[in-house]
DNA sequence: TGACATAGTCGAAACGTTTAGAATAGGCTG
DNA sequence: CAGCCTATTCTAAACGTTTCGACTATGTCA
């Protein structure tokens, strides 16, 4: 800028003022300065306008799991927006680990993000501490966190899944196996509260040895649905608490050498864009993940553009049932029912 | 630090020394500088020190389009090693646009990034113009870029697809139809040659009737598929140049009535998590994702360490033929015979 | 015509670090 | 004991912006 100020003769001030239009200048200095400009090919340093600001521009984006399809869309819907209102993001995801989540979480407020869009790997008190600390506009979505009172935009997980149960339960299934997310993130907990209400609606009790960590990986919801399927009375159908878990439990199925959904019917939280072309057409729980990423980022530029009401906004959105051919009448699974 | 200084009674020098040891400073003040930090609860301003050291600890990472799980994968390998290195990951994805791309691009260098990694939508001048000026160290992954030399790391598209086209021809298909990427990319091209490879070594025409664009998207590579089969003579196979297009090809291939592998077989481009559990078993090329994101962060993170070689690094990783269900000897599939 | 508002320009401080080089205090050598 | 070396600490400049307040020239109003 200063190399601009003296091609132009005239001061940084000056220069200043016609970059970003801050003060009026006279039509002749500004032709020479921005003639100044584009001879220089001068940029202005972004580093030292946001020391000088206390401003970067930048939102930190923090996921559990990007590699959940569920994830990626709504993380490519949040960088689109907020890349048109001049934000970067950047990005971490942390495999559902929470101590990497708390590194994370530093290293961006550490690069002195203006915001944080957050979806928590877990309910961690380091992670709370850090966040709470921090003080900076932060929106949480897909999960909440215990105590933490900031915007977010979350899906009505308890409804959607007590739905799809009661959907299932009207197929005539009494012994439904429900592949649980980790207990510590909300959406583990209110997912299984649909499915405990759904249940206790239609006067069944709540059986234990049906519900088996896959803690929202596939390779665990492998193992769990393995361990449903080999027990003594067999369910004869399964409710997948995640996208990437329901893979692991049609592995489990085709592993045990049973068929879905001739001996066992599954249903699962979140859609894919392939979900009807691929066999068994599943039936699952969609999200509406272009919504969830628009209003994730337009509540964080609300608050950053000082926008916001001072309380918290908390959107809660409803899912959809796809109902398509992945359960079926329990009258029509023989197997299930010797 | 001015704070942290003066609680301990020291100059910001020494409060610098202790944070960075970079000079020897006395046990005594070291103490008292260390108590002062707790206190006070101190964390260095990374942005003035960006401004000063001129680096930021944080790379660009572009990639033409974040849904798509391959480059998912990769952005999630890359953001992991990089996290473990220090650096933060600033994201952008610009759904295979190129104007975009090249805001985009900007963005990420007025950041201040200290590297990029890019997976370029197309073959665009700006962006090249834009890179090749910023001078910044610079990593290709997937995609290369005429007449930009770096380091980069991609697959043998070629020779994958020759692999694939092979095994097809081998299985009897005369009229294999290719829904192809967009010949502004290497992989669109380089894929394509693959193609045409096999047919030449198999002593069997070009057809151009035969090649329709999906430009690496489903919806187009939905159309494209429609216009094939709807042509008079119907290939008895489709190999589809990406994930997200084979989708699209299924659609297609169910849309119109037909069924597949029975009526058509297919093949495509990257590997699926379910392709052995959802029917039909798809038959794909597997990318090493890890590997790919791997090396692509070793070659960025050396080039800013400076042990990199002067002339630019090319890896380039083997694909792998996944041999499935969803093509099948031409014999077996009379319809297409007819 | 003098007081005063206004438009345009500039100098310099500030943002929070790092670091070169100066300063200081001991300790050691000859 | 002078001279010198070493270890430690400090002062101050620099990184590249933004912006406050000062200054000048010009025009306006009573």
């Amino acid at each position: 800028m200063l190399d601009v100020a003296k091609a132009a003769s005239v001061s940084v001030a000056t220069v200043s003022a016609v970059i970003n239009g801050s003060a009026p200048v006279s039509p002749e200095l500004r032709g020479r300065i921005e003639e100044a400009i584009q001879v220089i090919g001068y940029k202005r340093n972004a580093i030292a306008r946001s020391l000088k600001l206390g401003t970067t521009r930048t939102v930190g984006l923090m996921v559990a799991d990007i590699t959940n399809p569920f994830f990626t869309d709504v993380v490519a819907v949040i960088q689109d927006v907020l890349h048109r209102a001049g934000y970067a993001v950047m990005l971490c995801c942390n495999d559902e680990d929470v101590d990497m989540q708390d590194e994370q979480i530093e290293l961006l407020i550490d690069r002195s993000v203006d915001g944080l869009i957050i979806a928590p790997a877990g309910d961690d008190e380091t992670l709370k501490r850090i966040i709470g600390s921090a003080n900076l506009p932060t929106v949480l979505i897909d999960r909440l966190l215990d105590g933490i009172d900031t915007d977010a935009v979350v899906l009505d997980n308890r409804r959607a899944v007590q739905d799809a149960t009661h959907y299932m339960l009207g197929l005539g299934h009494r012994r439904i196996g429900y592949i649980s997310g980790s207990l510590e993130t909300s959406t583990g907990r209110e997912r299984l509260a649909g499915y405990k209400a759904a249940l206790e609606a239609a006067n069944l009790p709540y059986e234990e040895d049906l519900v088996r960590f896959g803690n929202f990986r596939e390779k665990d919801a492998y193992k769990a649905t393995m361990q449903l399927l080999a027990s003594t009375e067999r369910p004869s159908a399964i409710f997948s608490a995640n996208n990437l878990m329901v893979i692991g439990v049609m592995k489990a199925i085709r592993d045990i050498g049973l068929k879905c959904p001739e001996d066992v019917s599954v249903a699962s939280f979140d859609d894919f864009p392939w979900a009807d072309v691929f066999q068994p057409h599943l039936t699952t729980i969609a999200q509406p993940v272009q919504a969830i990423g628009e209003q994730a980022a337009q509540l964080i530029l609300d608050r950053l553009s000082g926008k916001s009401p001072e309380i918290p906004r908390r959107l809660v959105l409803q899912g959809r049932l796809m109902i398509r051919e992945s359960c079926r009448p329990i009258s029509l699974t023989p197997r299930a029912i010797a």
